[in-house]
DNA sequence: GTATGATTCAAACACTTGTTTGAAATGTGC
DNA sequence: GCACATTTCAAACAAGTGTTTGAATCATAC
């Protein structure tokens, strides 16, 4: 049965690549996970790049939609623009209700995800890049409207606070100093604590580009 | 010449493994960068493993000191206990400066710190988590006291929050976003965005623990 | 049934990996 | 000079890598 393999390769791959990695993941153990022969992945998938990429299309397409289509509803309801909390609930829960639900692959895909960042392939990076950076894109517009005082440049950066917040957040994957998976809090609670502190440190970072800074004194009551 | 052999090895490892990852890199490409022997890797460090772990000590080795000698100090100032932002600084900056210091490096060895995480060897990990945790408990205890309402284990995960930003900012492997290492921003810069960023969020998060709100209103100025 | 295409399979291919070996070379102390 | 340990070197080793091959099996249509 042709798609039945082809589906066992790819779950048994993903499984295997969000372990190990990928370029350290040998065919033969794939293969001999999905209980099909060695050849079966250049057969299917043309070679084992070709197997990683569709790896990675299958969740990423699925997570980009989900946060399309929760940017697509508050920008729907045009009469009053989205908040930030709002924004950034729209980018962040999608990801981590996915790392945690099992039933959409656990949160294999993110520490696949977070390894095939680490991995230095050019053409894994730029396969990436086509199908995320769009997305980020659009968060990255819709939330210039909530921060006013940043410049573009600005925002960017300070997403990648977020990214990589968030990143380590889903993956966890350092284990060197807190080890969330064995708590395991439910995904909606670790977001609503990440939003709130992505939500205040932008807020920050937007109070002080401003020139006056008349926030600046709540800042100091919080920061301080 | 023994000593000059050894260092070679050293510099031309740092410098593959965080363009290409450990696991990746072969053997034959580093005694060739470095001039030297293939066996000379065995007979110098054992093996590969020892290899890299020799490379990441004197590193980390560097990095955690920086940090404890500014924690230290203070500590020493015993009349009033340090701040949050105070506390941000000794944690973040010296890794920004180091991951921008080409004299100490450049970016090669945070790049490969993540790498690192990321590949999946566990001794390596356990390595790491031996050279590692200690600094870190040792800040968080530090930051408990300046955030009163937070109990340790959401701290702990706040604070991977923190780390998680501190790896992206420094690291910048994803490039799948922005691109800070084409700017080249002075690692004061970042280090003093990523201060405020961090204290923001972890007093919103402190203050969102408190039972009785006092500072909520403060925050919803804030975080809108 | 037979013919045709898709899929599976065992085997081999060419290549790279980290490690080991044993002899040569170099340095060191006397 | 000699003796001795340290270091370098070319070569080979065993094991593992992704890929290819060509025959065998299966499914489907006629």
């Amino acid at each position: 049965m042709a798609a039945n393999t082809r589906q066992k390769l790819l779950d048994a791959a993903e499984s295997l690549f969000s372990q190990q990695g990928i370029t350290t993941t040998p065919l033969r153990q794939i293969t001999e996970l999905a209980g099909a022969n060695l050849a079966a992945v250049n057969y299917h998938f043309g070679s084992k790049l070709g197997l990683a990429r569709e790896v990675l299309r299958r969740r990423l397409d699925e997570l980009n939609s989900e946060r399309l289509k929760r940017l697509d509803q508050l920008e729907a309801q045009d009469d009053k623009p989205a908040t930030l909390d709002q924004l950034l609930e729209a980018l962040i829960e999608p990801a981590l209700i996915m790392s945690r639900d099992d039933a959409l692959g656990g949160m294999r895909f993110v520490r696949l995800l977070a390894r095939a960042y680490a991995e230095n392939d050019r053409e894994l990076h730029r396969f990436l890049r086509e199908h995320y950076s769009h997305v980020m894109r659009r968060f990255a517009r819709a939330m210039s409207q909530a921060l006013p005082e940043m410049d573009a440049a600005n925002l960017r950066w300070h997403l990648d606070f977020v990214i990589g917040a968030l990143t380590y957040a889903m993956a966890d994957f350092t284990g060197h100093f807190s080890h969330m998976n064995q708590i395991h809090i439910d995904a909606k609670t670790i977001a609503q604590h990440l939003v709130r502190f992505a939500a205040a440190g932008l807020s920050a970072a937007d109070a002080a580009a401003a020139p006056s800074t008349p926030t600046g004194t709540a800042r100091t009551l919080l920061g301080g």
